[in-house]
DNA sequence: ACCATAAACTAACGTTTGTTAGTTTTTATA
DNA sequence: TATAAAAACTAACAAACGTTAGTTTATGGT
């Protein structure tokens, strides 16, 4: 029984398939495009997993994942807000640059997912922006954040972050580190002076 | 001749493809989809436009164009930088509001783009960010603006208006004038008080 | 060495794709 | 009302799609 090799393969498989998803879009990509990159025929992949429609899912599955629990662990800290919304932008950048093509994928990808898995995508974004929204919420509450609209403040957040993964080639001219705090920086102080 | 007919239709076809294409992706959209959605037969939308090709040029190249031009008339108005970034801002917060579906293609199906189309595209886009970034940099060199990285603070900026036309939905809470105000108020003043 | 299983292969399936050809209907004008 | 162009239609095409079936090769444990 060689079951190490399984897992591998199918894990190859799902990385190769969100660098093409991500490039491609998931219509946009084929079977045969993703054995091509694997080194298999299309056809062989099957062996590693039931369907197209399964790669998708693993991949938006494990972002999301990834994402609320990151937010449940935050939630339970005691810190101030302002740090609170800190660590969650950190968190967001970090994970784009670990896993920027899963992460394009669960971005734009989701919609081609189908049935239940779409009805649960959609319910674990909508739990993750209403926690994040409350964080929000309540440290303008707590007078450490400015009164400023929570939905326009949540998605700008998001949104600012979101394309870190589109732009940002490391090594090139800004490095990591610089880069979380460039983004923190215009995200909780602003541009004008 | 009947020519008035032709051209209206032709944009009825783009009108439709657009919000297809924004749903479904360029990609996942058929040009049955699309002949279902204006109400006619697949083969009869080429009475009107040359390829599925061709319509997804016309709807990236409209939006280029405009933005190409948006940014001309700024760079050439006598004003502060500051006041040119926030004109920007919120002409890219009404293109949004106006062209929603137009703007979400040439955002995100621009890649299915081929050869000189590509190429052009591409270009235009590096044209833009480059015109906004020199903005930037000189309000920063001229003291109106905080000392961030340029590329930082040009992205954060695009990325945040550009996902406005995914969430916002008009006469629900927010009103468009609230809504650019809100976005100005994070992206200049940020959120921490 | 043998055997069971995993994992690759080839070949083919039914469907859907973008597009073309040829034909009929609609429409505006003279 | 006759006519010509515009714009719809039906039918079909070759190619590409996701997937299945059946077969062969590779691999690891006994």
């Amino acid at each position: 029984m060689a079951k190490r090799g399984k897992i591998n393969q199918r894990q190859r498989i799902l990385e190769e398939a969100a660098k093409l998803f991500k490039s491609k879009g998931f219509a946009g990509t084929s079977m045969r495009d993703l054995g091509g990159e694997v080194g298999m025929e299309a056809a062989s992949i099957y062996n590693h997993v039931k369907s197209k429609d399964e790669i998708l899912e693993s991949i938006c599955f494990y972002i999301s994942d990834t994402y609320i629990s990151q937010l449940a662990e935050v939630e339970q800290t005691a810190t101030p807000y302002r740090e609170k919304i800190e660590t969650l932008i950190r968190q967001h950048i970090r994970l784009m640059l670990e896993e920027g093509a899963a992460v394009s994928v669960a971005n734009n990808d989701w919609k081609y997912l189908t049935g239940d898995k779409l009805t649960a995508f959609k319910d674990a974004r909508k739990r993750y922006e209403h926690g994040f929204a409350a964080l929000i919420e309540q440290g303008i509450a707590a007078g450490e954040l400015q009164p400023v609209n929570v939905s326009v403040a949540l998605f700008t957040i998001l949104s600012a972050v979101r394309w870190v993964e589109l732009w940002y080639r490391p090594g090139r001219g800004v490095s990591a580190d610089e880069l979380e705090q460039n983004i923190l920086t215009m995200l909780l102080n602003g541009l004008a002076k």
